[in-house]
RNA sequence: GUCCCCAUCGUCCAGGGGUCAGGACGCGGCCCUUUCAAGGCCGAAACACGGGUUCGAAUCCCGUUGGGGACGCCA
C-alpha cells in the first residue's frame, strides 16, 4: 500500500488538509504501507519555499512523518513537481503524438468571453473546443514561429466515465460535461490534473485519498489513466471541513491553520485525536484515542460521507484531557514560552526554570490550552490592591461582614512571620480564625483576596507558598519580581483603610 | 445554469428494516469544594419534507427541499 499527501506550498497547512494528511498517514501506518510526501509546486506565482518549509514543519509537529519526500528522498523522486518538468513534457508529447491531446492557441481573452457567454446561456462553462480540429502539422509550425500554445487533453465524447470511490461507492460522469482540460500550460508547466496522474502513477500510489473538491476532477484523471494505460489507484474523497456557518472553514472563522492552533497552546496529540474524529469514529463511542490506537483502528470504509463542522470547543475538551495527563516535565517545558510571552520571565536560569515548572501543575489542570496558563498565574506577578479593589468581585468579598477583620488580622499575623510554606500558611490561617471567629469561606475568601488580589484562582495551599517562594527568588533567576505575602497583606490592609 | 456529492440532537459521531434512537462536545441543574476553574452525577435536546416498498421504515427506492463541491493556462 502506497499513500501520499500532496500539498501545494502556497500558505499555511490548513486543518482540513491536515486531516487529509492524517487519514493517509493513519492508513499507511495501520496497514504497513508507505507514506509519501509530494510537493505540488507547479504554480510558481503562488508557491514558495518558505511555505513548503512551514508545511513540513507542521506535519512533523503533528507527528505525521513520511517515508519518502523532498527532504528524505526515496526511490520514486524527485518529490517536488517543479523538479519533474522533463517527465511531464515527455508524457505530454506522447499524448499529442497519439492524438489524445492537441495544441490550443486560444487566448485568455477568448476563453473569458466563451465562459461568460456559456454562463449567460445557462450552459456549463467548459472549453468550447475551438482548437480541437487543428491539424497537428500546422499547430507545430505555428509553435515554431513562436506562438504560445497549451496542450489540451482530447476528452472522448459521448461516453460515461465511472470510478469506484472507497468512501462513496460508484460515481459516474458523462464526458459531455467535461471540457478538454489543459495538460501543459503555455509556460511549459504541467497543470494539476496532468501532473497528479503522472506522479501518482509513476510513484505507484495505490490509494488516492483527498478532499471532496477533487471528486469532479477524478473523471478527467481516470481518462488520463486510460489514455496512458496506467493502472488506476483506489480513490477516496473526504467530505470538507466547514465553519460553524456551514461554509468552508476560512480565516474569518478564527484559527484555521495548524500553526495557529500550535501557537495557541494546543497539543499535537489533541489535534490528531480531534481531526481523526471529524468524519470518522471507532464505532465504540470512545472519544479519546491515542495515535497508536487510531492507526490500528482506522479504516476508509467507516469514513463518513457528509461535511463536518469544525468544533473548537470539542478540540479544547480533548486538549484539556491530554494536558491533564501530561508529565510535569513536558508540561513545564511547553509552558515556558508562554511565561516569557506574558512577561513573567526572560531567559530564566536554572533556578527560575525550576520555580516556573513548580507553578505549572497548579494551573494546568483547569485550563484548556497552554496559552491560558499565564493568566491563571497572573496573581503572582501583578499584585496591586488599588487595581484589584476596582473589580466588583473583589470589592464584594471585602464588603462582606467580618472580611476586613480577617484581612487586618492576617496582616498583623504575617508581619512577624517568615516566608510561608504550606504548613506556616495553615498555621497563620488558623490563628486568624481564632482572632476573628471567621471560618470556611468567610475566612479564606478574604485571605485569598488580600494575598492574590483576585477572587478566584488556584488552591491557596499551593498559591500562597508559590508566592513566597517567588519572593525569595534572586534577580538573576530571570523571573519577574514577585511581592511576598507579608508585603501583600500589609499593602492590602492599608488600602482598605487601616 | 449544468454536473457531482451530502442529509440522525446546536455540533461531532453510533445505529443501516422491529432500539425507551445511543455516546461525546456544548448548554442547564445538582453534588464536591475555603474561591474561580477542574471533576462527578442528572437533565433538556435529533431521524429535513413528501410519496412509495413492507405486517412494520430513521434505516431500502423515488422525488422535493436544503447544504456543499466542480465547471480555470489554481491546486
Amino acid at each position: 500500500m502506497r499513500l501520499r499527501f500532496a500539498p501545494s506550498p502556497t500558505g499555511l497547512l490548513h486543518v482540513g488538509n491536515a486531516r487529509t494528511a492524517l487519514f493517509n498517514w493513519l492508513l499507511a501506518r495501520g496497514g504497513n504501507g508507505t507514506f509519501v510526501l509530494r510537493i505540488e509546486d507547479t504554480d510558481l506565482e503562488r508557491s514558495s519555499r518558505a511555505s513548503e518549509v512551514g508545511i513540513l514543519d507542521d506535519l512533523r509537529w503533528l507527528g505525521l512523518h513520511w517515508d519518502e519526500g523532498p527532504d528524505v528522498g526515496g526511490l520514486y523522486g524527485p518529490y517536488r513537481q517543479s523538479e519533474r518538468l522533463t517527465l511531464y513534457r515527455s508524457y505530454a508529447s506522447e499524448l499529442v503524438d497519439r492524438g489524445h491531446a492537441y495544441y490550443c492557441f486560444c487566448t485568455q481573452e477568448q476563453l473569458d468571453v466563451d465562459r461568460r457567454e456559456a454562463l449567460a446561456a445557462n450552459r456549463p462553462p467548459k472549453y468550447v473546443g475551438r482548437c480541437r480540429q487543428l491539424a497537428l502539422q500546422q499547430s507545430r509550425s505555428r509553435i515554431d514561429r513562436g506562438e504560445h500554445a497549451v496542450v489540451r487533453f482530447r476528452v472522448p465524447q459521448g461516453r460515461d466515465v465511472h470510478f469506484h470511490d472507497v468512501v462513496r461507492g460508484d460515481v459516474q460522469f458523462d464526458t459531455e460535461v467535461i471540457g478538454d482540460p489543459v495538460l501543459v500550460r503555455s509556460d511549459g508547466f504541467p497543470a494539476y490534473n496532468f501532473a497528479v496522474v503522472i506522479d501518482d502513477a509513476l510513484m505507484e500510489i495505490t490509494h488516492v485519498i483527498r478532499g471532496e473538491d477533487h471528486i469532479s476532477n477524478t473523471p478527467r484523471q481516470v481518462l488520463l489513466y486510460e489514455a496512458f494505460g496506467f493502472q488506476q489507484p483506489a480513490f477516496a474523497h473526504l467530505a470538507l471541513v466547514l465553519g460553524p456557518d456551514h461554509t468552508p472553514l476560512s480565516k474569518r472563522h478564527g484559527a484555521t491553520s495548524v500553526a495557529e492552533f500550535r501557537a495557541r497552546g494546543f497539543l499535537p496529540e489533541s489535534l490528531v485525536n480531534y481531526l481523526s474524529l471529524l468524519g470518522w469514529s471507532p464505532g465504540s463511542g470512545e472519544e479519546i484515542l491515542p495515535v497508536e490506537e487510531l492507526s490500528r483502528r482506522f479504516s476508509l470504509e467507516s469514513v463518513g460521507h457528509s461535511a463536518a463542522v469544525f468544533d473548537a470547543d470539542k478540540l479544547s475538551w480533548i486538549n484539556r484531557h491530554y494536558l491533564r495527563e501530561m508529565s510535569v516535565d513536558r508540561l513545564a517545558s511547553l509552558a515556558l514560552p508562554y511565561f516569557v510571552e506574558a512577561g513573567f520571565a526572560a531567559d530564566p536560569n536554572e533556578e527560575g526554570r525550576r520555580f516556573l515548572a513548580s507553578l505549572v501543575p497548579m494551573a494546568a489542570g483547569s485550563v484548556d490550552r497552554l496559552e491560558q496558563v499565564p493568566a491563571r498565574l497572573r496573581f503572582l506577578f501583578a499584585f496591586d490592591p488599588v487595581d484589584s479593589l476596582r473589580a466588583p468581585e473583589v470589592s464584594e468579598v471585602v464588603a462582606e461582614p467580618g472580611a476586613r477583620d480577617v484581612i487586618l488580622a492576617l496582616a498583623s499575623e504575617l508581619a512577624t512571620m517568615p516566608r510561608l510554606d504550606r504548613e506556616l500558611f495553615r498555621a497563620a490561617a488558623g490563628r486568624v480564625r481564632q482572632a476573628t471567629g471567621q471560618k470556611g469561606r468567610h475566612l479564606f475568601h478574604p485571605i485569598r483576596v488580600a494575598l492574590t488580589g483576585e477572587a478566584g484562582g488556584p488552591e491557596l495551599d499551593m498559591a500562597v507558598p508559590a508566592i513566597d517562594r517567588g519572593a525569595e527568588l534572586g534577580e538573576r533567576s530571570g523571573v519577574a519580581p514577585i511581592i511576598g505575602c507579608r508585603e501583600r497583606a500589609e499593602a492590602f490592609a492599608r488600602e482598605i483603610g487601616f
